[in-house]
DNA sequence: CTGCAGACGTTACAATATATCATCTGCGCT
DNA sequence: AGCGCAGATGATATATTGTAACGTCTGCAG
């Protein structure tokens, strides 16, 4: 019984993780294309956050044709609105969410060495940053934490 | 009795600031030239974060002669070494800092509607942020933290 | 007066992001 | 089948943001 052809170099839960994108963009109300699972199949590939350009290298290599950006960058928005990925704003960089289906307001670790990001869930910290924002008024839709320094391994 | 001629439209504090700016300076052991006073100007006269472009844009103005992105790019960088500034990663922008003396990490909440971004302190969360990525195995450096969403006026 | 260091200028380019319009594809409808 | 629409993608152009490389100027130590 053959196991599945391409397994992403035994990432982490290869198509389970597939299924859960698929799944929240289905809530999400989006269409599950083959342009789109192979964004994420690129997307997912990567260990560290990679640059929308870095996406449509991969999946021009994969598909065997030159893929623009902008269609890179369309299926990437979706992709974040789906929560099935997240934008590390200090990278100008995408990373796969491995959880699309719990919602977390993320942090990210960013190392300013490797480029490795690790990506961690610690909501009394988030909420305390969302509460910080409306104790001066402001409306909180989005936080941005990420944080910048050196991983376990470069230190 | 004539106060100062140029105020920047009544922002606080003016020349306090710029004096503040010129000893984070030398503490960081930059001069205080013509060109990064007009920078700083410049961006001081911003309500919301300005962009090294839009910058580039309002000393080449005052100086009424063009003055190129890249050199703007290596003030400002030097201003946020200095924390003279901050960039505001969310939005490839920059805002000068009120207070570069005292060196909290800062916390930024961003309007989507407007673009007002207002700068609050919040020890508590901050500590909050950087304790979360120690107990990560992490050692944290600069952490950004900005929120988006949207701000009391646009409420 | 010479040489050096730091600041700035100039030019070129790279990287990131968006806008616009064309085309394709599936699908419901007649 | 033929029509028309909507969503997805393609193609092209352009805008915006950020760096690299090297030249020039200026003040100052020797």
């Amino acid at each position: 019984m053959a196991t599945h052809v391409h397994n992403h170099h035994d990432h982490p839960a290869g198509d389970d993780l597939i299924d859960a994108a698929r799944n929240a963009m289905a809530r999400s109300g989006e269409q599950w294309t083959a342009m789109r699972a192979s964004v994420f199949d690129a997307l997912a590939a990567f260990e560290n956050p990679a640059s929308a350009y870095d996406i449509a290298d991969a999946v021009s290599k994969s598909q065997g044709r030159r893929v623009a950006a902008n269609s890179v960058y369309r299926i990437l928005d979706l992709f974040v609105t789906a929560n099935v990925a997240t934008r590390v704003e200090s990278a100008n960089a995408y990373l796969a969410n491995a959880h699309p289906d719990c919602d977390h307001d993320c942090i990210f670790l960013v190392c300013d060495d490797c480029g490795n990001t690790t990506h961690i869930d610690d909501d009394d910290v988030t909420q305390g940053v969302r509460a910080a924002a409306r104790k001066a008024g402001f409306k909180p839709v989005r936080p941005v934490i990420e944080v910048r320094g050196t991983c376990a391994d470069c230190a």
